[in-house]
Order: C-alpha cells, then sequence, then structure tokens
DNA sequence: GATGAATGAGTATTCATTCAT
DNA sequence: CATGAATGAATACTCATTCAT
C-alpha cells in the first residue's frame, strides 16, 4: 500500500540513481574496458558508494545488459521512426544515416563500453544480434525489397544487401573508437557522411556516376 | 654465445613451440573472451605446463600483442600483394575480398580472440589501428586515387571511400562473429560474396545496374 | 522525562515491539542460523522496517543475547517450581520431564536458534553454561543429593549423574534438531517419552525391571 | 601417464598439505566458530598462502563437509570394530564409551568445529544425521535388539533406548564444549567416566543397585 | 628446459549499521 | 518514532606469475 503510493516519487527517484550508475558506467567501461573497471570505479564515478550499487542493478554483468537494452531501445525506437516512411532507397538510406547519426552522442559511448564485452562474451553475442543487430538488418531489409518491387532498386541479394549496408555503419564506428582521424571528423557532419555513404553505397565506385 | 650456436636447431624449436602456444590462445581466447580464458586454459589446449608459456611469453598480455603481430604480418603481405597491381577498381575490389576471404582461415580466429580486447583497451587501440587498419585503408586509398585520377572512378572523397570500403568488410567480419548465417553463409562463397559486395559497393544500389 | 511520564504505555508498547521482533529473530534464526539469517530477514518476518529494530536492539548480537536471556528466565522458573517439591527420583525424573517438555513450544525454536550459535561463539558459551545450564544441572543435584540422603537412591556420583541427565535431555533435543523421526514422535508424547526416559535413566537397561 | 606415474610421491604430499590445512581448520573453525573464522585465518593457522588452500579444498564449506567425513569414518570406524562382539549391555556400554571416549583426542575439536555449523545449518543437518548419528544409532539398537532377545535386557523400546543413550553421549560432549569442568575432568579418565554412565545408565538411579 | 605447486594481490558482492526524511 | 536508502568494511575466491625441483 504505502509502496505503490509512493511509487511516483520513488520510481522518479530509482530512475534518476539507475541513471546515474548507468552514465557512471557507461564512462568508465568505455574508458578502461568492461573487465579492467572495478566496481570501485564505478561508484566513484557515480560519486555514490560501492553498496549503493547493488540496490539498483544486481551484479556486475546486470549492469552490462541493462546498457545492452538501451541501445536494444533505441534500435527499436529508430526502426519504428523509419517504418512507415516510403522512401527511395537512396532516401532512405539518407534518413538511416542520419538518424543513426543523430543518435550517436548518447550512442557512441554506450557502444564503446559495451561492444567489446559483446564480441568476447559468447553468451551476450546472440543477444546483442537478435537484439539490436537483426532488426536493424531486417529494417533495411524490408525497405530495400519494396523499392526492388516498385523497380527502384536493381539490387539482387536484398538481404545480404542489407546486411553490407548494417555492416558499414558498424565498421565506421568501430574504426572511429579506434581513433581514425578521418571517419570521427565525417561523424561530426551527419549530413556530409550521409552524402558520402550515399555516394559510396548507392552510386558505387565506378565512374559513370547518377546524374 | 650458447643462444648463438645453436640458434638454428633452437629457433626451430622456439619457433614450434611459440606457434603452438599462439594458436591455443588464439583458439581459447577466441571462444571465451581474453579475459575469461586463464592462462591455464592457454596450456591445457597447448597441452603443455602453465609455467612453459611464460618461457616464451613475457605475460599474458605480451600473447595477446603476438597474436596482434600475427595480424599485422598478414596484412602487410597482403597489401604487398595487392600493391603492384594496376587493377580497375572493380577489380581491386574483387581481388582485394577474394585475398581477404583467403586469409580467413587463420584470421578470423585471430581477429575474433584479438579484436574485443582491442577495442576495450584504448592502449592496444591504437596499436592496431596503426598497424593493421591504416595500412589497409592506405593500400586501398593508393589504389583508388590512382584509378580517379585515370578517369575510371568518380568517387569524390577518397579517403572516405577507402574507409567505408574497409569498414564494410570488418563489419561483416563482426556480423559474421555475432552469428549471422547468412553472412557465415557467404563466407563460404568467396567468389559469391567478392561479387555481392561488388554489386553493392560498386555498382551501388541504385535502379540503373551496370551491364 | 518524557521517558518516565509515559511510562506505562510506552512500556507496553515497548514490550511488545520487542517481542514482535524477538519472535521473528527466533523464527528466522532457527530456519536459517544466525549468520545467514540477515537483519532485512528478522525485519521482513516482523513486518517492519530494518531501521526500526535498532531502536529497540542495540545490534544483532544484543538480538541474541536477549533470545538467551529468555531461556534464561524460563530455565529458572521451572528451576523454581520444582524446588520447593519433595519428590522421589523418579518422579523428580518425571516431572522434570514433562515441565520441559511443556516449556518446549516456546523453548524449542529459541534452542535451535541460540544453541548452535551459542556453541561457536566462545565469548557465549560461559554466559549460557552459568546463566541456563548449570542452575538445571544443580538444581536436579540438589534433589538428588536429597533422595540419596534420604537412602531412595543409590547414585555414587550427583554431581556426574546430575549431568548425565540433563545432557541426555539436551542430547535428544538437538537430535530431535537433526531431524530424527523416533525423536521427534517420542516429542509429541510427553507422557510417553517422560516414561521412556525414565526407563532408561531410572530403570536402566539391565535384565531385572523394576515391578 | 606422467601424472600416474608420479601419482604415490603427489598423493602422499598432496594427503600431508590436506591434513595440514584441515587441522589449521579444525582449529581455527573450533576456536572462532565457522563463520567468524576467515579463511585468512586458516591460511595463516597453516601457515600457507590462501590461495593455496583452494587447491585442495574447492570452497569453505568443501572444508567443513571434508571434516564432517572425517567424523564419519571414524564413527565408522567405531561401528565396525564393536560390530562383532557378542557383548552384554553392560559391556557394550563400557566398550563403546571408551571407543568413544579414545576417539576423543582428534574428534573433539572436530566436533566443536563442526557440530555449530552442523546444527545452525539445515542442509547440513541430515547429512550430518545420516552419515553419523543414525550408523551409530543403529548399532547400538542391533547390539540392544540381540541382548532383548536372549533375554539378558528388559528394555521395551530399542529404539529410543538407543537414541538416549547416543543422546547422553552427545549431550556430555556439547556440556564440555560450554566448559563444564565436572564433564572436563570425567573426560580424562574414560575408564571413570564409562563407570559412570554404565551406573546411570545400565543401573538406572533407583535405590536397589546391581549386585 | 619443463613442470605445476605455491603465492597473494585484486575484486565482486554482502550485510550490519546509520541517519536524513 | 518509523522508515529504508545509503554506506563501506569485510571476505571468499580467482588467476597471473614465480620458482624450487
Amino acid at each position: 500500500m504505502t509502496r505503490k503510493r509512493l511509487a511516483p516519487l520513488e520510481e522518479a527517484r530509482t530512475g534518476l540513481r539507475r541513471t546515474q550508475i548507468l552514465d557512471a558506467a557507461t564512462r568508465v567501461f568505455a574508458e578502461k574496458g568492461y573487465h579492467r573497471a572495478t566496481m570501485k570505479d564505478v561508484a566513484r564515478t557515480a560519486d555514490i558508494a560501492e553498496g549503493t550499487i547493488y540496490r539498483y542493478f544486481a551484479s556486475k554483468t546486470e549492469l552490462l545488459i541493462s546498457m545492452l537494452r538501451h541501445l536494444d531501445d533505441q534500435t527499436t525506437q529508430a526502426g519504428d521512426l523509419a517504418a512507415g516512411l516510403a522512401l527511395s532507397p537512396r532516401d532512405l538510406l539518407r534518413n538511416r544515416l542520419e538518424s543513426d547519426l543523430a543518435r550517436l552522442g548518447p550512442r557512441f559511448d554506450l557502444m564503446v563500453a559495451v561492444l567489446p564485452e559483446v564480441l568476447a562474451d559468447p553468451s551476450m553475442r546472440s543477444r546483442y544480434y537478435e537484439r539490436i543487430m537483426l532488426p536493424s538488418i531486417d529494417g533495411i531489409a524490408g525497405h530495400l525489397a519494396a523499392r526492388k518491387e516498385a523497380g527502384e532498386s536493381g539490387v539482387r541479394d536484398v538481404a545480404m544487401a542489407a546486411r553490407i549496408f548494417v555492416a558499414s555503419m558498424l565498421g565506421l564506428e568501430i574504426m572511429s573508437v579506434l581513433g581514425d582521424k578521418t571517419v570521427r571528423a565525417a561523424w561530426k557532419d551527419p549530413a556530409g557522411l550521409a552524402e558520402s555513404m550515399a555516394q559510396v553505397l548507392f552510386d558505387g565506385l565506378q565512374a559513370r556516376r547518377r546524374t
């Protein structure tokens, strides 16, 4: 009863704490890597006591999974955004890229923090793949298929094309993490990057450009 | 002294042991992740005693760095191979892809073993980037620039295009690690994958296909 | 001051709360053991907040000591009860057993909760021994001595006999805690158990039975 | 291969280490109680490093269980010793007591170390009961039954009588742990204690003594 | 050289206790 | 008075590394 009555207040406070901890963890994991980062580091960064973390997250792993869920949510939202639109492939590409890039502020650190451990831990790979990567791929594949039927795209293997598309985004993110200055600079000019990728991915590398 | 006198024999033996250990480490790191894998795991897999590893590698980190150097060497060799050829962009793409795919047997596990930890550890990121990724990028950028000058390619931003190219390869590898069946299947048919990528990356996604 | 003025009301309320907490602690300690039981467990069982416990008991240890004092009081009362009676040894035995068994409802859990920790903690052993066990022993020894003088008992070593008597009761309680079904069943029929013990302890195990 | 060949030497060393650790743990657990004793305490007492313990025992719990097994073995051996003999109940009693007391040197500390935790932990109660207590009880009950058939004992409820017998031993041990000087002194004179118990348990407390 | 037992620093996690509301 | 969120000391356990054999 009392528990339910104070719910809104409590929930707000709980949410804040969770966010506070998640943010700290994101920063620390991104900086030192999941394993090298200690719970003490996270606590210190969040400016709370070690024990407090465990009131909000059952374990270090749970912390990581919650971070994954964040990525998850954002991906879902992005997918929904693009879902209703009937864009040309080129515009889909642009739209997609710009929205991806827009979400990058929060997402980038999150990716850096989460991805290495996801790649390293077999049990997390499938989780990440199914909840985050596959929805992205399927969303794009759906669009491509629609455009192809409408005769606006000549791609033969839609499934593979969508994968190449997503792969190039992921690859660029990793390249950025690795410190490539060209990519990092491009990242700061979403429209420009979108155009570059559109050019390569859409027009291809051949001489005859789209007019 | 003694070291020098027995050099050939010793070196051969030493090389074998090192390879044996490195192979074991690659397998174990790829499977469980660098941190979750213990030196005991590596020793067991290499079928030697724990202490023996330390006769060939100063530390666990050193083991990882040696694995990085392997990737390094292979990349360099591959770069050299392609360096002399004056291919059309499309053929460069194909050539590159097929050679990459050909090196995949040994390289794939190595990537899986090494990449997550490279991404996680700031001090390794630059090492990996400069020794492995940048040479790849530069090699491709050089070709593209040459082709562009020869009027065979209409790419505007050569640096970025090369990065997108490399990024898509990297992204596909990661996707494969994550368990994507489509990519894994494609991986087994190098020529087909090369063609798919050539189509997307070279011809682009637009309606008018190159014929 | 305020404390004194509201004394009766407060005391009553305080007593209730204390009892409520003590009961909960008894149940929880008996079930999970003193160390495995957390203050949270106790609070939850008592249906109050964790912090509240500390208004009535200074610490977890204090809680245990208070439980000991309960056992203490009951033992003293029981001793007093039997003190005035001039029973035959056999009737003393029976009387004693039945009163012990009668007090078992509350005492049994208390014993289970308290004894293991008492045995484990050197500083509590003497406390328990002097306040609870020794009075029991002395009470019985006194009776035996009186009966012996009256020529009604042939026990040589009264002190030891009393100890064996008390030890067998204690041993049976422990056996019951350990799950022995025979003892547990006997426990439910106090008169029967008293008779069994009387037979063994009083008549002994030899062939010639008292009739 | 090599593993098997060095077995005898290794086994001896392993056995020594195990004993060394078990002894230290026994001492420390008996002195401070299982929970208050830290693995560091055990290591320090055994004069080894903390980590070494874990080469021989998987966990602190495992250490305790191994101690239980020791009690177990001793009980079994004792049971076997008495098994073949066809003693009168009184001599059985004596025999039993003396052998129990003889085993007390090693067993006493072990009991003190193990019993409190056994009583406190529900999951260990049954283990202790079934492996240690029940065999003792059954051994004695068997003898009593045999004697009863031979007309040498008039006990009605053999099962209960055996339990009372074992209970009194257990109770005395606990009393000794609690610091009772009379029992401790008696403990040092096994024959005397056996006689006292024989007198109480066998002849009973009544006036008419066995002639 | 090879071995693997021993080491002990390092860490996630628990839980009695405190104190602002 | 009651609450329960916050605290941080305490501790079991792991694992890279060493070194006597």
